[in-house]
RNA sequence: GGGCCGUUAGCUCAGAUGGUAGAGCAGCGGACUUUUAAUCCGUUGGUCGCGAGUUCGAUUCUCGCACGGCCCA
């Protein structure tokens, strides 16, 4: 039967109960309870003490399994909360119910209302004495058992996921929870949550690629931000002295389980901290989740047993790759040495980087992956931290930490460089490194200066990626497990 | 961007060294008033991802393309 055919024959159903009279979409249901309430409440007693129960109930959701006896049927209805299963007979229910019930496809919205019993497996039931088509289904629900594999479909399609693969549904709802934890603990710290603007007429405060848009109205090219950073900062010299904004940054890159073009960034600024006390912030906030949804700071990730209890290591850029390559230190001192090294392990240097570059190459390639546990790495070089603030001991580097834990960037912080003339310098060096031939250089922001010339409090600032964190916390193996409706190309 | 793998019924999968395909579930018809992958009997359903080439003949072989997955950069 092809796909036209299976339709053809609900359609001829569809047909068939309007002719008789049926409304297939009605939209008068009180729905009384959750299937989570009656099991919840119920769920412990045996007969005898159900039998005392008198309540009855009303439930509503999607008909998922149809066991059906001739006079009699079982069948299960998924809600919000789960499933429940509901009793129908016909002697019960009256033979113009039953039969309208015979026509009930699974994956149609039904109500039962009934009162509750235990089946001779001890199962709990709903003894349905109304059962009620809400919203008729066209197309038939994947495979009961093996339900929907197929990862296209499931990224493609994924109100069928939803409905066939519960983990799916739990996941989005730790998702939420992990959300929602994240701002209790911003509000707890006093943080104001803002909203700054998603196009902007510079795309500034990350180095990468952006998309870019027209205003039709205005006459200019506007682009979906890459970050909200300079806009938060603006709220910092307006005297809001914390801020977090929790919202979607946009980069113009390819997809990978790591990669989707738009992803969820907490970014959070705070005035008279600097990226050492962010450190331990960040601690506690990530173990206040492993708390919340682990009862423990030891958890695994794919296979992998991440320990979460602080402190976390902290190494400087350097020190690591030192520790994971075994190299001379003095070599990372030395640009052409440096270039000559990375080569030799068979890194792609062009020439004409500059150290820090060289050396955040190598570190990329041979440390990031290494780092499992979480660990601070700190002191970025100078040259690709063009918004940080130099390190008093060593102005090639910045005050500024990733953290990484199982081989991942997590978060970005670092002590939020407030000095003017020297921002200026910064964006003039990033206009060199955009002249050579760098698209994702920063790019020079005049207005921002300005509003750094109004003085910005010493202030530390965090970006938190989001999906990688609920990925980690998940056991989610790619970045679109963690996201509603990942990009695809189009098909078709 | 490169390499490898995949794409067969609504879903999950078999399969043929080239002669146009099967199962389970779902569907349809029938039996069945405590099942839960219900069971039993019967039964429908396919442009074998798309396009070209080779061939008497391609879903199968070759090439290209699309989409997806994994790995690498």
């Amino acid at each position: 039967m092809s796909e036209s055919e299976l339709l053809k024959t609900r359609r001829e159903k569809i047909e068939s109960l309007k002719a008789d009279g049926i409304d297939l979409y009605p939209n008068d249901i009180e729905v009384t309870s959750t299937t989570e309430d009656v099991l919840n409440r119920l769920g412990g007693l045996d007969n005898e003490a159900l039998e005392k129960i008198e309540d009855r109930f009303t439930l509503a959701g999607r008909l998922m399994a149809i066991r059906n006896f001739g006079k009699a049927s079982f069948v299960n209805i998924q809600d919000r909360k789960g499933r429940i299963q509901a009793y129908i007979k016909k002697n019960i229910v009256g033979d113009m119910s039953y039969s309208l019930f015979q026509k009930f496809d699974i994956g149609d919205i039904i109500s039962v209302a009934g009162r509750v019993f235990k089946t001779k497996t001890g199962e709990l039931t709903v003894q349905a004495d109304s059962i009620r088509l809400l919203s008729k289904a066209l197309r038939p629900l994947p495979e009961k058992w093996h339900g929907l594999t197929d990862i296209e479909t499931r990224y493609r399609q994924k109100h069928l996921d939803l409905i066939v693969n519960p983990s799916v549904r739990g996941m989005f709802h730790t998702r939420s929870r992990i959300i929602r934890l994240i701002r209790d603990f911003m509000y707890k710290y006093d943080f104001l949550e803002v909203e700054t603007p998603m196009m902007h007429p510079i795309a500034g405060g990350a180095m990468a690629k952006p998309f870019k848009t027209y205003h039709n109205a205005l006459g200019m090219d506007l682009y979906l931000r890459i970050a909200p950073e300079l806009y938060l900062k603006r709220l910092v010299v307006g005297g809001l002295e914390r801020v977090f904004e929790l919202n979607r940054n946009f980069r113009n890159e390819g997809v990978s389980t790591l990669h989707n073009p738009e992803f969820t960034m907490m970014e959070f600024y705070m005035a008279y901290a600097t990226y050492e006390h962010l450190m331990s912030m960040t601690e506690e906030l990530l173990t206040d989740i492993a708390r919340d949804l682990f009862g423990s700071f030891i958890f695994s990730y794919q296979g992998t047993e991440i320990d979460l209890t602080p402190p976390w290591r902290k190494l400087t850029v350097k020190d690591a790759i030192v520790a994971y390559t075994g190299v001379d230190a003095p070599v990372l001192d030395d640009r052409e040495r440096s270039i000559k090294y990375a080569r030799d392990i068979g890194l792609e240097i062009l020439g004409n980087e500059t150290l820090g570059k060289v050396i955040m190459t190598i570190f990329e390639a041979i440390v990031e992956d290494k780092l499992i546990q979480p660990t601070f790495v700190t002191q970025y070089p100078l040259e690709v931290s063009p918004l940080s603030r130099k390190n008093n001991e060593d102005d090639r580097f910045t005050d500024r930490f990733e953290l990484y834990i199982q081989g991942r960037e997590i978060a970005n912080a670092f002590s939020e460089l407030n000095d003017p003339y020297d921002q200026r310098e910064r964006f003039l060096m990033q206009l060199r490194e955009r002249e050579a031939g760098d698209l994702e250089a920063h790019e020079m922001d005049e207005d921002y200066i300005r509003a750094l010339e109004y003085a910005m409090p010493p202030t530390a600032g965090e970006g938190i990626g989001i999906d990688r964190l609920v990925m980690l916390f998940t056991d989610s193996p790619s970045i679109r497990d963690v996201i509603l409706f990942p990009h695809m190309r189009a098909k078709m």
